[in-house]
DNA sequence: TCTGGGGTCCTAGGACCC
DNA sequence: TCTGGGGTCCTAGGACCC
């Protein structure tokens, strides 16, 4: 059996954590930039808030109903995301962290020994009491009816307290005769389209299509689903590996055709990447980078290009990386146009303890060490304190972030204080 | 004024190899 | 009349996820 472990409006619930008298109220957390509406509590939900709206279009709103709106303080999501997991992690050691607020457990062999309903309370009060965080449990055969029972747990309070067993066939066939074929787990809006044109309205439906029409149609991706669905388990836990793509990218907090400022930007996402990279102890083969204008001027002139560029020899030195970036922006650049976005992407993933040297070139055996201290320095004394030249050493870049809590569980400075009358 | 960021997997087709 | 068969690697593009 599979256990799809969901946080509730995880940004919101983490905000609550820590500012108790939200409870109750609608909460609204805004994306980086400060541009969309990324999550919402169930009351800025009902206030009919939708998923990725425009802030500044829905500022009037906000102060009308007196929505609690934040900035996205990832410091302090990543953390009570980190917590969620370990007390997660003792309750099975077949664990995948798939995103930052879900998680697959598997259980092997349980069903005969222990209630999997009495477990899935057990999980989620051992959750809340130790994060504050509320949770959603679904159990099934399978992933993807796992994450269909979860849906049942979350949409059903009164009826499941959150936790949702799906067992019997009786109970799968219900279930898929109520989910709708666009809300399907793995059937995006392209596919729900069509879907729904062949008349195909629900994920019952969606299981009695033929094989061959499914794999023609969705690929092998969408019949494993369709297996899935049917009780089938294809899908299998996966391990947490190291990432095979990285990227840094933003979009500016107006728009620039000044290619110093552009290089600066790609600069210091490449050095970005760099940092990333040695993290999980990766070198790229290749870098990508991109410009593109403003979408949403649709008067502007419209201009957007992206170019990979291959590596002499894999590498995560920040040095080589800006080198290789700039390069390639120099190769996008065009000038007479105003920019809006960019980003640099480190593909070709290989571990840096293994990698393939270059017979004709090789790294500056300096830049290792180099990159060693700096990392260094930067986790002591604070993030971004040691950069690069080519780098905005003014700090006149600014990420838009003017609701941002504090970072109660990760920097002593920004702890939580209690006033004890 | 203002509209996010970061990932994964699969397929078709081209270029190439013996 | 008639021109093989079996592979690998890479890229672009499309679909999906949170």
């Amino acid at each position: 059996m599979f256990a799809l472990v969901d946080c509730n409006n995880f940004y919101a619930s983490c905000e609550r954590v820590f500012q108790p008298d939200l409870n109750g109220k609608p909460v609204a957390i805004l994306s980086n930039n400060d541009g969309c509406v990324i999550a919402r509590s169930n009351e800025a939900k009902a206030l009919g808030i939708p998923m990725g709206a425009p802030a500044f279009k829905y500022q009037k709103i906000f102060e009308q109903h007196h929505i609690h709106v934040f900035s996205s303080n990832y410091a302090l999501y990543g953390d009570m995301s980190a917590r969620v997991m370990n007390l997660l992690a003792e309750f099975t050691p077949d664990l995948e962290i798939y995103s930052i607020d879900e998680a697959f457990l598997q259980f092997i062999g349980y069903e005969t020994y222990f209630d999997l309903q009495s477990l899935g309370m057990q999980m989620k009060y051992r959750v809340e009491k130790g994060t504050g965080v509320p949770i959603s449990v679904g159990i099934a055969p399978t992933k993807a009816l796992a994450k269909l029972a979860n849906r049942i747990a979350k949409k059903f309070p009164e009826y499941t307290q959150g936790i949702y067993v799906m067992q019997t066939e009786k109970q799968r066939i219900k279930a898929l005769k109520w989910l709708k074929i666009n809300e399907v787990w793995g059937i995006g809006s392209q596919h729900a389209i069509r879907l729904q044109k062949h008349n195909i309205n629900t994920a019952f439906d969606f299981t009695k299509l033929p094989d061959d029409w499914v794999r023609k149609h969705m690929t092998v991706v969408g019949l494993r689903l369709k297996k899935e669905l049917s009780g089938e388990a294809c899908l299998s836990l996966e391990e947490v590996a190291n990432k095979k793509a990285i990227a840094t990218t933003r979009s500016f907090d107006t728009q620039y055709e000044d290619f110093e400022y552009i290089k600066e930007r790609v600069s210091s996402f490449a050095i970005a990447c760099g940092e990333k990279m040695r993290k999980q102890k990766s070198c790229c083969q290749v870098l990508m980078v991109f410009l593109k204008t403003n979408k949403f001027q649709a008067n502007a002139p419209q201009y957007g290009k992206s170019i990979t560029i291959k590596l002499a020899y894999p590498s995560n030195s920040s040095i080589d990386l800006v080198k290789y970036a700039v390069q390639g922006l120099n190769q996008i650049y065009a000038k007479g146009f105003q920019y809006k976005k960019a980003g640099v992407i480190a593909m070709g993933l290989t571990p840096a303890n293994n990698r393939q040297l270059a017979l004709f070139s090789k790294e500056n055996p300096k830049h290792q060490k180099l990159m060693k201290h700096v990392d260094a320095l930067n986790r002591r004394i604070g993030n971004e304190k040691i950069k690069f030249a080519c780098q905005d050493l003014k700090r006149t870049w600014k990420m838009r972030q003017e609701r941002l809590s504090k970072r109660y569980t990760t920097n002593l400075s920004e702890i939580i204080t209690a006033n004890c009358k």
